[in-house]
DNA sequence: CTTGACCTTCCCATGATTGGAAGGTCCATC
DNA sequence: GATGGACCTTCCAATCATGGGAAGGTCAAG
């Protein structure tokens, strides 16, 4: 099978299964003599993995873990769930960031008449409000 | 006033300040004999509505529309009412999107024993799950 | 005049993904 | 056996907002 097949076999576009074996998140794919890569399909349950996981939300970093439990058939139900708790808690934390800035907008919006006149308190909320320090995301607070 | 003091009294880094120089969201600075770059009180004003509307999870397209529509005082408070109601919109959705992952996850989670044993919900869900494609996110809705 | 804190520009990296160019391969149809 | 279109290959660039760091210039205090 080639990996366009592949791809569409699997919901991994061609472009990110290139990508995920350079990355070595997959196993270099055998080839054809021509230089086409070919998969079987395991290949496609892999993928298949891949793709779930990154709809769960997960880094590739975590997937390169998550994956070397699945393969690991010795492997403690509990590290796949710590690594799954951990996910959670970063999920729930970026979800309530989210949250919190839609709740502040929406306060702001709801005293905003909304019509031809300038004044606006959100553009006032804006330029002067008395702002704490918001939390910083996790990218930022490394 | 340097770019040091005006980035501390600002909470926006030197770097993102030149940053944003660069890409236009700033109008070019005054700059000394030497070369540096001069700010004043409004700058410093300026950068502040900026970092507000950044910690609000503006984009930086947003955030230009947002300066300037500040910047004209005849505006209609009906396209700021507009601006920040789609950017609450797309909040909530991500927002929506990350609680339905964690849902999930916590769902799987909880089925799983999470002790020495290999048996593990979580993997069969990664591995073998029958997934509906999920919503995608609106950066790849294009 | 040295030192240290500041400033300048320029390039690189992040994470996951897509786009596109330039070129080779495969296969069916003429 | 040639042509064409659909496929494949690699490589480079862009996204978005931000930080890191190098190489070099400036400033003020001692």
């Amino acid at each position: 099978m080639n990996i366009g097949e592949a791809a569409r076999e699997s919901g991994v576009s061609a472009k990110m299964i290139r990508y995920y074996e350079s990355v070595g998140l997959l196993p270099r794919a055998q080839r054809t003599e021509s230089g086409y890569r070919v998969y079987r399909d395991a290949d496609v349950h892999t993928l298949r993995f891949i793709r779930r996981a990154r709809d769960l939300g997960f880094s590739m970093e975590q997937i390169t873990a998550l994956l070397t439990l699945w393969r690991d058939h010795g492997r403690a139900s509990a590290d796949v769930k710590q690594l799954a708790r951990a996910h959670i808690t970063e999920l729930e934390a970026r979800a309530a960031q989210l949250m919190a800035m839609s709740r502040t907008l929406r306060h702001l919006a709801d005293h905003c008449h909304g019509d031809a006149r300038p004044e606006c308190p959100i553009l006032d909320d804006l330029a002067d409000g008395n702002h704490a320090a918001p939390a910083r995301s996790r990218k930022a607070m490394n």
